[in-house]
DNA sequence: CTTATCTTGGAATAGTCGTTCCAAGATAAG
DNA sequence: CTTATCTTGGAACGACTATTCCAAGATAAG
């Protein structure tokens, strides 16, 4: 008997995740988000709550489409070292070229907010940290198992610190840093990771 | 014969740069910088220009005041890898505890907002990062003359990765990080650079 | 003490914020 | 087609946004 919503929920968190993506969650108002998606306050207040849980559900969507594929290609990719760098080369590239160039990284863009706070959205924000060290660590444990790091390598630290090389790479593209110099960057640490420098 | 200013510019300014560094400058209103600096609207307006231009008032003088010290420090300091170390641990331990712990840093935090798109913040920003990837040099260049440097190391990339490593402890330590997983992630980082491991 | 000049307090501006509400529209079962 | 139930458009809400303005207050020179 009831009525069926006129649009498809994931079209339109699709659309806010843009929006958020590129403007920021903060400076983004409802009407924006209106404006975008075409939608009324109606159904996007019925569809999904206020905003804070808008932007809870935006970040996890962002997590589960352009975030976790990545990560599980990286940890899936046997190649070891050859993995994780490739996983920079198309990170930096993603960063500074095409669509979605000099907008950062959604999650990473968060960390700085005044909304990274909520208990909500900092739980996002971990999980996000604690899968993309996850693939580190694997990668680095395939590349150990074929000889390709350096004797002693705390694998769990190096890990942590190709995290942190990742959202540092995010942050300083919104920026406008060029792409050789954050891959340069990238690979100094990844050289020092490893027994023989390969290209 | 005029009247002269009933407080001071400089302390005003510190008050602000603790507002936009702990809530976020773009979630900060005009409303809150008058309560905490207890002057009104009209001395603000009339002292500083607009909300855009108090700023970037308020991010130089942080750069001023809280970065260039630091930097200075860092390039003085003529031990090589064991003074990049020391900055780290001093940079972890200020992030994680004390006055301005979880704050992160102003200009870090700056990168993720939308205002950071301003080509007068923008350019106080590639300031900063290169501020400090020019201190990192120099101690690395000491280091290298010190013997204490990996063969065949490019230096400019190392600076470069621990600019960014420094960025991402900033990033990360406002959202909670743990002080010892992160010295973890940059000591990776510094052994992967040196000829022996220290510590 | 007068006077010129700046600073200050505080009201008032127009605009935007997130949110709520209700009548009108759309749907599908009977 | 009727009817029950949800969705939708759009107006309205008070609270907040940055900014402006002006009269009143404060200062220091003459």
């Amino acid at each position: 008997m009831p009525d069926i919503k006129h649009f498809d929920p994931d079209t339109v968190l699709d659309q806010v995740v843009n929006l958020f993506w590129q403007r920021g969650t903060d400076t983004t108002g409802i009407a924006d988000v209106v404006q975008a998606t075409g939608l009324s306050r109606s159904s996007l207040y019925a569809s999904f709550g206020g905003k804070a849980q808008l932007q809870a559900a935006a970040l996890g969507r962002y997590l589960e489409l352009r975030s976790r594929p990545v990560f599980e290609a990286l940890a899936a990719d046997i190649r070891g070292v050859p993995a994780i760098a490739a996983f920079f080369e198309r990170l930096v590239a993603a960063r500074c070229t095409g669509e979605h160039a000099r907008w950062g990284c959604l999650v990473t863009n968060t960390h700085a907010t005044a909304s990274g706070g909520l208990p909500e959205i900092r739980e996002i924000l971990d999980r996000h940290h604690d899968a993309l060290r996850a693939a580190m660590r694997t990668a680095l444990e395939t590349a150990r198992a074929d000889g390709q790091l350096r004797a002693g390598l705390d694998v769990e630290a190096a890990a942590e610190a190709l995290t942190l090389q990742a959202y540092a790479v995010n942050l300083r593209s919104r920026a406008g840093a060029e792409a050789a110099v954050l891959l340069a960057g990238v690979r100094a640490v990844l050289d020092g990771f490893t027994t023989t420098e390969e290209r």
